[in-house]
Parts: C-alpha cells; sequence; structure tokens
RNA sequence: GUGGAAGUAGCUCAGCUGGUUAGAGCAUUAGAUUGUGGUUCUAAGGGUCGGGGGUUCGAAUCCCCUCUUCCACCCCA
C-alpha cells in the first residue's frame, strides 16, 4: 500500500535540503556574527505550556497527543515559550544578557497556503534582560543583517517599526480605555491586511465617536513621528515613547541599516503579550506575509512562572522566506550543488581498480571528500560522472601508472592536467 | 472551519464534443565512446490517467463521493 506524505509537511529531497541548508547557514552565520549563542529545546512539551499564554482557540490548532502515562502533551507550535521555561530554570546562573538564538522545527495544525505549511523552520533570536534599546537595536540589525547578507536590498525588503507603548499612550489620549487597548490590537493590526472600509467597520464597533476613528485612521498612515503631535496630543508616556523609538532610530542608522528601516504606525502586531517596540519586515514590493515580525515583550518569563524582566525577539519562518529568495532570483531551481568532492579518481585500466578504491581511502584519511566509480567502464563516462558529483579535480590512474607509478590530476574547472609521482600527492 | 480552481511518466505539460495498445520535452539508464567531462545523436525503462463508486457497448474525457495541491477568506504564537 502506498502512503502519501501529511498534508501541509515537505520531503526534503537533495536539492530542496541544499535549500533548507543554505537558509539555516545564512541565519546561523548572522546570528553568530550579532553574539548570539544557539540553544534548543525538545519538539514536544506539555500542552499545558501552551495554554499559559493563550486561550483554547490556539490550543485547536496544536498537534497535541497522550503519552502512555496518560500525559497532554503537544508538538511545539512556537519556541518562545520553551525559551522561557530554559531561562526561567537557571535564570540565576545565566550572564546578563541573554542573546540566544535557535531554528527550531514547528508545527501548527492550520490550513496550508502559500507561504504557511504544517510544519516549518522558524529562526528566533532574543535578548532577555536588556533595557536599553540597544537591544531593539541589535535585534533588528541582526534580522536586516542577515536579509542583506542574502542580496536583499532596501528596495526589496523594509523593516516597519513602531511601539504599542507610544499608541497605548496616544490611544489612552483619545479618550479610549486601558482595558480596550487589547481587543483594538488585534483590530489595528488588520489595518494593512484588509479592506478600508472591513476596517473601519471593525473599528465601529469598538468605538462610538467617529472623530476619535478618524484621528485613529490618519495615526496609522503616519510614516513621521514628528507628525503626531498635530493629531493626538503627546502626554508624558507618549514622550518618554517617542524618544526611545527616535533613540532606536538613531542607532539603527548608526549601524548603517537606516535605508532599510521606517517608522510605521501601522505596525502592531497582533499579539497581547508586546509592550514595547514592534516591527515587522516586509516585501517591498510583493504582496507577501511579513517575512519576519518582533517586538519587545516584559511579561513572557513572569508568565512562565520566572522574575519579571524584559526581553525582545523576532522570529523568522523559512516559507515566506523561500518565496521571497526566489522571486529575487537569489535562490534558483537546482543552482545548489547537492554534492561536491575534492577528488574523484578515475581508472583508465580496469586492472587499477583496486589502487582507486585504496588511494581513495587515503585521500578521505587525510580529510578530503573523495569518490572513486564502482564500474570501471569508459574513461569518458567516469569524467562524467566526476563532472556531476562537482569534484575539484579528478585523478586519472593509466598507464604512467603502471609503468612508472605516475598520476595524473586534472584539473575540473580549467581542464588542465598534470603527471606527478604518486608520492608527491600533497594531502 | 468557509468558498473557488486543479490533479495524466520523477518534473513541466498535450491528449478535440466519450471511440483501437495514453503522448511530447526535460530527467534517468544504456549505446555511439576500451585514455579525457559539462555539448550532440540513437535507443530503452518508466503510467491501475490521485483514489473509490456510477452512467455507457466503450471513460483520462461525463456524474457523485473522497484525498491532495494551489488561490481567496478565518487565524497567525
Amino acid at each position: 500500500m502506498k502512503i502519501s506524505s501529511v498534508k501541509g509537511t515537505r520531503d526534503f529531497y537533495p536539492p530542496q535540503m541544499a535549500v533548507r541548508n543554505f537558509i539555516a547557514d545564512g541565519w546561523k552565520a548572522a546570528s553568530r556574527r550579532c553574539g548570539f549563542e544557539e540553544f534548543d529545546g525538545p519538539i514536544f512539551e506539555y500542552l499545558q505550556m501552551y495554554q499559559i499564554k493563550s486561550g483554547d482557540e490556539i490550543v485547536e490548532q496544536l498537534f497535541h497527543l497522550t503519552d502512555r502515562g496518560g500525559r497532554d502533551l503537544a508538538i511545539r507550535p512556537e519556541i518562545t515559550p520553551t525559551l522561557a521555561r530554559m531561562v526561567n530554570e537557571q535564570i540565576n546562573a545565566l550572564p546578563r544578557p541573554i542573546k540566544w538564538f535557535s531554528i527550531p522545527r514547528l508545527c501548527r495544525a492550520e490550513r496550508p497556503q502559500k507561504g504557511r505549511l504544517r510544519e516549518f523552520f522558524q529562526w528566533n533570536i532574543d535578548i532577555i534582560g536588556e533595557e536599553s534599546t540597544l537591544a531593539d537595536a541589535e535585534v533588528i540589525f541582526c534580522s536586516i543583517d542577515y536579509l542583506r547578507s542574502t542580496g536583499l536590498t532596501p528596495k526589496d525588503v523594509v523593516a516597519k517599526i513602531s511601539s504599542r507603548k507610544l499608541l497605548a499612550a496616544l490611544l489612552k489620549n483619545l479618550g479610549l480605555a486601558e482595558d480596550k487597548l487589547s481587543v483594538l490590537y488585534p483590530i489595528l493590526d488588520k489595518k494593512a491586511k484588509i479592506p478600508a472600509e472591513a476596517f473601519t467597520e471593525m473599528l465601529g464597533k469598538e468605538i462610538s465617536d467617529s472623530n476619535v476613528i478618524h484621528t485613529i485612521m490618519k495615526l496609522m498612515d503616519l510614516h513621521n513621528a514628528d507628525d503626531i503631535a498635530g493629531l493626538v496630543n503627546l502626554n508624558e508616556d507618549a514622550k518618554t515613547a517617542l524618544a526611545q523609538l527616535q533613540d532606536l532610530f538613531k542607532t539603527l542608522n548608526a549601524m548603517g541599516i537606516g535605508e532599510y528601516c521606517r517608522f510605521d504606525m501601522s505596525i502592531v502586531r497582533g499579539l497581547a503579550y508586546y509592550t514595547g517596540m514592534v516591527f515587522e519586515v516586509h516585501d517591498a514590493v510583493g504582496d507577501l506575509r511579513a517575512v519576519c515580525g518582533g517586538g519587545r515583550y516584559d511579561n513572557l518569563l513572569k508568565d512562565f512562572g520566572g522574575p519579571a524582566m524584559t526581553a525582545v525577539g523576532m522570529g523568522m519562518g523559512d516559507c515566506v522566506l523561500e518565496i521571497l529568495l526566489r522571486e529575487r532570483g537569489i535562490l534558483k531551481n537546482d543552482t545548489l550543488a547537492t554534492k561536491t568532492l575534492d577528488y574523484f579518481i578515475a581508472v583508465a585500466d580496469p586492472t587499477l581498480a583496486d589502487k582507486a578504491v585504496e588511494l581513495a581511502a587515503k585521500i578521505r584519511q587525510a580529510g578530503f571528500s573523495c569518490e572513486f566509480p564502482y564500474k570501471t567502464g569508459a574513461l569518458g563516462k567516469q569524467l562524467k560522472q566526476a563532472s556531476g558529483y562537482n569534484a575539484r579535480k579528478t585523478i586519472i590512474l593509466g598507464q604512467e601508472y603502471i609503468q612508472d607509478r605516475q598520476i595524473i590530476i586534472k584539473d575540473m574547472t580549467t581542464g588542465q592536467q598534470q603527471v606527478i609521482a604518486e608520492q608527491s600527492l600533497s594531502l
């Protein structure tokens, strides 16, 4: 009986695995450049861990299971709770700030669609225990630093940055109650994602004063922080938040990524737990969903039974990123080698087949990659095989070896070849 | 969870309003090529036409169900 793959999952054949590695290697390199340490946790946790922070809705999208001891478990849909758990467990021993990254494999039982599957990889970076905006800047920088390293320019991607703290202060100044804010965030988050009428309608259900709605609409369109004062009076909280944002942009400019960054009040993030800076990186031309998103969250460790400690983090999934990299021509089909060799050994005389095996083993022992043909057919065919394997050099064993113990070394890029004594092969 | 479109060789697809043994290109393997690769030429293998049921003398083609994929919603940790 033939069994197919599960809905929303991917098989990574060597060419796809090469793409996945290309992405993950870039993530790791950027993380390390910016001083993050790698961590990982188990692929499943207690179901309860994911119920703490969120309601039943999220639990419905969990792959959950019961083990033989009757424990309710869930495959991780994100790694942040695991991070919080792990950090809490050793909070007193860990030097601060804690700068960790991870590339977890995650599962969510959602309806698969463009840029979203049921199993995927997500690069996470977090800085825990650092209050200054330098930490916010570092997280944004690292995200952009990666994207920039792939060849994406400010014309391709833009980091839209705002502040929950600023937004909260402004909304309160418009006369909205504190407990109304958490209802408004998910709605405001949709500003750019749904039609204008639908957005106004949703707002109208929560806010009766049409003047307030009008002001909020204008506010959400702001891309220049200086214009805020023209719309809403700035109270102390708003001034503080604004100053922090300006501080952040100053740092981002000093870091040389100012061109990638833009203030954008419409960035809210749907999640309740953000408390400060929020940002998303978007495809500048297309209409893909966000490439990555993140922000500052102050209460997460506490929610998981730890001390109150501020943190700032970012998550970037592999699906949307891959689509973007393909659209920009950075990733093309079959351009990534699935196999490369330092040496391939070709055998021009069948009696030397054993010698090829022996030599290959020696070359491998010296730390180089090497293969030999399992069937010693025509030399042309063996060279074809060497090409297919992306061998840098091919060693040809033939008459020269039988007569004088000499081998031919052919450079597969230039096609040039030289005859040398076997002993002088430098390994 | 809702709506729309599509599933034919490993991949991209053709196959007319139902009519012999379902095709092409690419890929794979073999040969041209028993001492020189990435090009070329020749040949071969590879299909229960996504699966199940129905209509019919006859179904890849028409109808129903189901699975999967893509797109738009919902949601987004």
